[in-house]
RNA sequence: GGGCAAGUGGCGGAAUUGGUAUACGCGCUGGUCUUAGAAACCAGUGCCGCAAGGCUUAAGAGUUCGAGUCUCUUCUUGCCCA
C-alpha cells in the first residue's frame, strides 16, 4: 500500500498559490469573510488555528460556489505586551513585534489558509495608523470627539491609567500597588450620542446570535425612570435625583449623593469628609466593586423635604456607591427595595417603610424585596402595580413641577486616552495660549519616535526630550503634542474597512471598493469580544456614516459567528507545580506519571489553554507531526464549532490516520481493475453519494462541520465497499471526484493531491445535486399505539393504502396487533405509519 | 441576587426541529496478520435478561396516537450582569 507523506504534499500545495487563493475577477456575487485578526504576541495558539480554519472553510466553500471571496489578516499590533517585552529583553517593541509577525505569518501558512496576503495590514505601521489619525482628526470636527475629566484606575507606582481588566482585588496587575481614582483630563469618542442607535439597529442584526446582541443591550442599559427635585430644608437649595423606581417615593427616608456631587463645596474645609472622599476615592470604578464594597456614609446633616409628605424631612448622606457619572450623582434612598440602600439603612440606622406588598405582612425585613406587587403605604399610589404607580408618579410629578421623566443609558463614553508608548498618537496639539487644536492633516503621520526610553515611569512619549515640541502649521505659533496614544480597541474598530482598499494612499478607504465589499458577510471571532470590539466597531461604522457624506453604512457585520474555545486537562506534580503535557506519560484515563522521575502526575479537568497553567499544545509542533490538514480536520471533527472542544492527542492522531485511509482509497480507486458493471447497484451507489452531497452542503452552511466530518467517514466506508462490487470505474471515480471537492475546505492539501490523482481538470467548482438522483427508497417506522415495532424499506411517497396491506401480513407487527381491533392510524409520508389499538 | 444557556453511553457528541434515540469519532473487548510490538483489517460495545422481551435522554409531573425535542416543578453545571 502507498504511503502518504502529508509533509512533502503540504509543501507542494502550500506552494501554489492558486489553490489558495479564493479571488474570482469574473464574478458578480461578493463575499466577505473575515477572522478577528490576531495580536502578534509570538506564536499562533490552538485557539487561532481554530478560529481561523473555521474561517478558512466557510472561504473555501464561498469561492467553490462561484462567490469572489475577500479573506484577508492583519495584525492587531500595538498594546502593552510589546512594551513589557521590550523591557525584559531590551528589545524594541516594533522589533519585537515584526518578528512577532514573520513567525506568526509562517505558521499560519502552514496552516494552508486561503488568505490573500497581498491586504495584510498591521495597525502599527504608520501607513495604517496616519488614517486612523485622519478619522480621529474627522471625528473631533463633527463633534465625535472631546476632552473630558473622567475618574480612571491609576497606578501609583506605574504611573499610568490602567484598564479594569488590570485592576485585580483592588490592585494594579503588575505592581500590586492599591489602585486609586484619579481624576484625569482624557480623550473620549462621543459613543453615548449612538446609544439609542447602536440599541435599536440590534434588531438588524438577524445573523447574530440571540447571546452576543442580548449582552451589548444590557451594556448599553436603558433604562427609564424620572428625575426628582428635593428642597433643602429652610433653603432654596434643591437636590436633583435620578431614580428608575420613583413608584417607592413614600418609601424614601434617606438622600444619598456621590462625593463628587457639587454639594461637596459646602465640605471642602470639613476634615472629616476629605479624609471620607479619600476613603471612597480607593475603590475602584467598577460597578462590581462599587457594589461589593462596604457602604460607608457621611451624615451633611442636612435634611430635605419630602416632596409629597408636607411633614417629613428625609437626612441627606455622601455615599460611596453613588457615581457621579450615572444620571445626577444623587438619589433617593429607599431602603425597603433595594439592596444597597438597605445594606446603608442598616449600617446608619435608618428607617425602613415598605411600599411594594411582596405578599407577607412581616414588617421585619431580612432583605430589600424587588419583586413586582401592589402598592401600599402610598397615599393615592396604593393599590396599584409597579409599573401604573411608575407612570402614575411621573404625571404627578411633572404636574406639580418637581421634576421630568428620563430615559438613561448606563453605557458611558469611550476614554481612549492611555500613557503609553506602543500605541497610536493622538494627532492634537495644546498651544501656549491653552487652546486644544488638531495638527493639519498634511502632517500626517504623526509619527512614533524610534528613539524612547521604556525604563522610566510614567508616560514615555511625556519623558522624550524633544517629540512633543512641535509648531501649528498655519500659525506657526508653538505648541505641544498630545503625548498620551490611543487605546488599542480603535486600531480594531476600523480594520475591516481598510481591508478592502489595504493600500490606498490618499484617505483612509476607497469608497467604490468599500461599497463592493462592506458589509462584512461573515465574521469570525471569541465570544470575549462579544462586547467591547464588536460596539466600537459598530460605533466607529455609524460614526463614518455621519460624518462621511458619500459612506453609507449602519452595520459593519451581517453574520457574526463565536467559536468555543479549546481546552486541554493541566498536569501538577505532587507539589502543586504545573507540568507541561510534554514532561509527563499517560497511563490511562485517570493516571498519568512524571517522564523525569516517574513520580506521580494529578491530572485537572479540560480548561481554557492557557500559559499559566502549561496546558497550552504548541500548533506548529502538531502540524509537524500529524500534517496541517489532519490539525484542521480533528480541530473541526469532535465538538460543534460554537462550544468548547477538548484538545486530545489521539483525536489528531486518528484523524491523521483516517487521512491516510483517505489518501488510500483514491490510490485503489485510480489504479482499480475494471469490473463488471451491475446497473441496480451503480445507481443505488450514486443517487447515495448524491444524498451525502446534499447532507454535507447543508452542514456546512449550518457551521455544523463535527457533522460534516462524521458523513466523510460514513462516505468513506461506502466508496470503499463499492471497490468490490459491480460498479464502473468511471462512476466510481467521479462519485470519489466529488466527494474530493467536498473535502477542500477542510483538507485542502489532501484534496487537491488526491484530486490530481484522480486527474481531475477542475479544481474551483462545488459538486452539484441532482435532485432527481435522490434516493428512492425510504425507511419508515410502523409503530402500534405509539411504540416502534418495525422499520421497513418502502418505495418513496407511497400513500397509507398502498402500504397498509403488505405491512399487515408481512410485518413483526402483526402478533402485536393479533385479533385486536384497529381503531384508526396515523401516516406521516416517509416517516412513520402508527396503529391505533384496542388496548385489551 | 438577576438574566441567559445547557444536562443524551466510559468520553466528545448525532437525531431531518414533535415521528427509527444513541449516527460518527475516541476508548475498551475479542479476532486475523506478525518472532514480537506498532500499523492495518474484521467483529462486538447504553442498561437488565440465557432468551422472548423489557427499560433508558438529570429527577418528577403534564400535553399528545407519539416527547431528547413542547409546558410546569425540582436539582445540577456553565456563561454574562449585579
Amino acid at each position: 500500500m502507498e504511503r502518504y507523506n502529508f509533509l512533502n504534499v503540504e509543501k507542494k500545495w502550500r506552494e501554489k498559490e492558486t489553490t489558495n487563493s479564493v479571488s474570482r475577477n469574473n464574478s458578480d456575487k461578493k463575499y466577505y469573510c473575515l477572522e478577528m485578526f490576531p495580536y502578534p504576541s509570538g506564536k499562533i495558539h490552538m485557539g487561532h488555528v481554530r478560529n481561523y480554519t473555521i474561517g478558512d472553510v466557510i472561504a473555501r466553500y464561498k469561492y467553490l460556489n462561484g462567490f469572489n471571496v475577500l479573506h484577508p489578516m492583519g495584525w492587531d499590533a500595538f498594546g502593552l505586551p510589546a512594551e513589557n517585552a521590550s523591557k525584559t529583553n531590551n528589545l524594541h517593541p516594533k522589533k519585537w513585534t515584526n518578528e512577532n509577525i514573520k513567525v506568526m505569518k509562517n505558521q499560519l501558512k502552514l496552516l494552508g489558509l486561503s488568505i490573500d496576503w497581498s491586504k495584510e495590514i498591521s495597525t502599527c505601521d504608520k501607513e495604517y495608523y496616519k488614517h486612523q489619525q485622519e478619522l480621529f482628526i474627522d471625528f473631533y470636527n463633527s463633534g465625535l470627539v472631546s476632552k473630558k475629566e473622567n475618574y480612571v484606575n491609576w497606578d501609583p507606582v506605574e504611573k499610568t491609567v490602567l484598564a479594569n481588566e488590570q485592576v485585580i482585588n483592588g490592585k494594579g496587575w503588575r505592581s500590586n500597588a492599591v489602585v486609586q481614582r484619579k481624576k484625569l483630563s482624557q480623550w473620549f469618542f462621543n459613543i453615548t450620542k449612538f446609544s439609542e442607535n447602536l440599541l435599536n439597529d440590534l434588531e438588524v442584526l438577524k445573523g447574530w446570535p440571540e447571546k452576543v446582541k442580548l449582552m451589548q443591550k444590557n451594556w448599553i442599559g436603558k433604562s427609564f425612570g424620572c428625575e426628582i427635585n428635593f428642597q433643602i430644608n429652610e433653603s432654596d437649595e434643591r437636590i436633583n435625583i435620578f431614580t428608575t423606581r420613583p413608584d417607592t417615593i413614600f418609601g424614601a427616608t434617606f438622600i444619598a449623593l456621590s462625593v463628587d456631587h457639587k454639594l461637596n463645596e459646602k465640605f471642602i474645609d470639613n476634615e472629616e469628609f476629605v479624609k471620607f472622599k479619600k476613603e471612597c476615592n480607593k475603590t475602584g470604578t467598577t460597578e462590581e466593586a462599587l457594589a461589593n464594597a462596604e457602604k460607608l456614609g457621611f451624615n451633611t446633616n442636612l435634611l430635605v423635604k419630602h416632596p409629597f409628605l408636607k411633614d417629613k424631612k428625609i437626612p441627606v448622606y455622601f455615599a460611596n456607591f453613588v457615581l457621579m457619572d450615572y444620571g445626577t450623582g444623587a438619589i433617593f434612598g429607599c431602603p425597603a427595595h433595594d439592596q444597597r440602600d438597605f445594606d446603608f439603612a442598616k449600617k446608619y440606622d435608618l428607617e425602613i417603610i415598605k411600599v411594594v406588598s411582596d405578599g407577607s405582612n412581616s414588617t421585619n425585613l431580612k432583605e430589600a424585596y424587588t419583586g413586582n406587587g401592589n402598592i401600599i403605604n402610598s397615599d393615592f399610589l396604593n393599590g396599584l402595580e409597579v409599573l401604573k404607580a411608575k407612570e402614575k408618579i411621573i404625571t404627578e410629578i411633572e404636574r406639580l413641577n418637581l421634576g421630568k421623566r428620563k430615559t438613561l443609558y448606563r453605557l458611558k463614553d469611550w476614554g481612549v486616552s492611555r500613557q503609553r508608548y506602543w500605541g497610536c498618537p493622538i494627532p492634537m496639539i495644546y498651544l501656549e495660549d491653552g487652546k486644544v487644536v488638531p495638527v493639519d492633516k498634511s502632517e500626517l503621520p504623526i509619527e512614533l519616535p524610534e528613539d524612547i526610553d521604556l525604563d522610566t515611569n510614567g508616560n514615555p512619549l511625556d519623558s522624550h526630550p524633544t517629540w512633543k515640541n512641535t509648531t501649528q502649521k498655519s500659525t506657526g505659533k508653538k505648541a505641544t503634542r498630545e503625548t498620551d496614544t490611543l487605546d488599542t480597541f480603535v486600531d480594531s474598530s476600523w480594520y475591516f474597512l481598510r481591508f478592502c482598499s489595504p493600500n490606498h494612499k490618499s484617505s483612509p478607504f476607497e469608497k467604490s471598493e468599500i461599497d463592493y465589499w462592506m458589509p462584512v458577510d461573515q465574521y469570525i471571532g471569541g465570544i470575549e469580544h462579544a462586547i467591547l470590539h464588536l460596539l466600537y466597531s459598530r460605533f466607529f461604522t455609524k460614526g463614518i456614516s455621519s460624518c462621511y457624506k458619500d459612506f453609507d453604512l449602519n452595520e459593519p457585520f451581517k453574520n457574526l459567528f463565536t467559536q468555543g474555545m479549546v481546552c486541554h486537562e493541566s498536569y501538577k506534580d505532587l507539589d502543586g507545580n504545573w507540568l507541561y503535557p510534554d514532561e509527563i506519560e499517560k497511563i490511562d484515563a485517570n493516571t498519568a506519571k512524571r517522564k523525569l522521575d516517574n513520580s506521580k502526575v494529578i491530572i485537572g479537568p479540560p480548561e481554557s489553554m492557557s500559559k499559566s497553567k502549561k496546558n497550552t499544545i504548541d500548533p506548529e509542533k502538531m502540524i509537524n507531526e500529524y500534517g496541517a490538514d489532519a490539525v484542521r480536520w480533528f480541530i473541526l471533527s469532535d465538538s460543534p464549532p460554537e462550544k468548547d472542544v477538548q484538545w486530545s492527542d489521539s483525536g489528531v492522531s486518528s484523524a491523521n490516520k483516517f487521512l491516510q485511509r483517505v489518501w488510500n482509497l483514491n490510490f485503489l480507486t485510480a489504479t482499480r481493475k475494471e469490473k463488471k458493471i451491475n446497473n441496480k447497484i451503480q445507481k443505488e451507489f450514486n443517487s447515495k453519494i448524491n444524498e451525502f452531497v446534499n447532507k454535507i452542503d447543508n452542514a456546512i452552511k449550518n457551521f455544523r462541520f463535527n457533522v460534516a466530518i462524521a458523513l466523510f467517514y460514513e462516505i468513506h466506508k461506502l466508496i470503499r465497499d463499492q471497490l468490490d462490487t459491480e460498479v464502473s470505474n468511471q462512476s466510481l471515480k467521479i462519485n470519489l471526484t466529488n466527494i474530493m471537492k467536498l473535502m477542500i475546505p477542510f483538507t485542502p492539501h489532501l484534496a487537491y493531491e488526491c484530486l490530481e490523482l484522480l486527474n481531475c481538470k477542475t479544481y474551483d467548482t462545488w459538486p452539484k445535486i441532482d435532485k432527481k438522483n435522490l434516493l428512492n427508497q425510504v425507511k419508515i417506522a410502523i409503530q402500534v399505539n405509539g411504540k416502534t415495532r418495525d422499520i421497513v424499506d418502502i418505495k418513496k411517497d407511497l400513500m397509507e393504502n398502498e402500504i397498509n396491506e403488505i405491512i399487515l401480513k408481512n410485518s413483526k407487527v402483526k402478533k402485536y396487533i393479533d385479533r385486536k381491533k384497529i381503531i384508526r392510524t396515523i401516516f406521516v409520508k416517509n416517516r412513520i405509519l402508527n396503529y391505533i389499538i384496542n388496548k385489551q
